[in-house]
DNA sequence: CAAAATACTTCGATAGTCGAAATATATGGA
DNA sequence: TCCATATATTTCGACTATCGAAGTATTTTG
């Protein structure tokens, strides 16, 4: 038993492989009923957090290209979630501003999922929060080495509003 | 501080959040190395674990389309990693199978990123390793109320190759 | 001021995904 | 037996995400 470490990483592995596809189908009900795809959420957060952000810091924190960014935006810019706002300092750049329909569209979610994970965290003791919060931060510590840029909340609007209203 | 939860749940989230990117972009780089693409390694994977599986049963633990899983398998028949059999019993269900090359594919990924993980974890005390696996669990079980049908390993090849030689 | 760098968009290509329609086979009565 | 219905899979058409390369506009640098 001792020296079989194996069992132990294979179910750390299973459990975060759950993890992962929770949240994956998490997101993509969150990003539906809210309108929008899972990746053009991920911008509208970001926007939402961050208003004003320029496309190339969009895709630095997102991680992907600058093309992908355009696309994106331009997709939110057609539902008028975000708009694009030229430079005065830089003519180069643009800034993506969120606007009142963005909002909306982020904080009408209703997020079957993650209001689950809220309860139920709430209903631990005090003690065992604190624990799985430390637990956490350690696994992923051990996996993002990075200096971890874009630590967005997973979903910035519906904290607050599931957090509050206990 | 006993009543703001908040932050916890906060806390615990931006976690949760790193784990997912950690994992998505492991998951990206192995599967390049391994010379296909994540979805395809997913199908791959469980192939390698239940040979001979239907698309079927496929799409059901991927929790996808029928027509997704043929086109992601038609890739694989195209590289020679898997092949479909007829079956016999019943003929309207094919049988995908893995080939050696397909093994050969799963074997050789180097993923950095899991090796760091499996070589932090196994450097953790014997308690903390059980605590850490019981929180995965547990936050796992928090996230994910399904029955929790596809809960192939995260990368199951490596976990053996990884966890054997220390 | 010209050259190089930067910010962004456009374009063309590939992958994953879906739903609906098509095809082949199986099964269950009458 | 034969037909209607159910099931397994593929095909087809459409959309999103993503990339790299090329193009445009602007800034910085030498």
């Amino acid at each position: 038993m001792t020296d079989t470490p194996h069992d132990r990483i294979d179910d750390s592995l299973v459990a975060l492989r759950r993890i992962l596809r929770a949240t994956e189908s998490f997101s993509r009900e969150l990003a539906q009923s809210a309108g929008v795809t899972p990746a053009q959420l991920r911008v509208l957060q970001i926007v939402e957090q961050r208003d004003g952000v320029t496309p190339k810091a969009l895709a630095q924190q997102m991680r992907v290209g600058q093309a992908t960014v355009t696309s994106l935006v331009d997709k939110l810019v057609a539902g008028e979630l975000v708009r694009r706002q030229p430079s005065e300092v830089d003519r180069r750049q643009t800034h993506v501003m969120i606007t009142g329909r963005g909002r909306d569209c982020l904080k009408q979610a209703p997020d079957a999922q993650q209001q689950r994970f809220v309860r139920a965290f709430r209903q631990l003791a005090d003690w065992e929060q604190a624990q799985l919060v430390a637990s956490l931060e350690r696994v992923a510590a051990m996996l993002d080495t990075e200096p971890s840029e874009a630590s967005t909340v997973l979903v910035a609007g519906q904290i607050d509003s599931a957090a509050r209203d206990g």
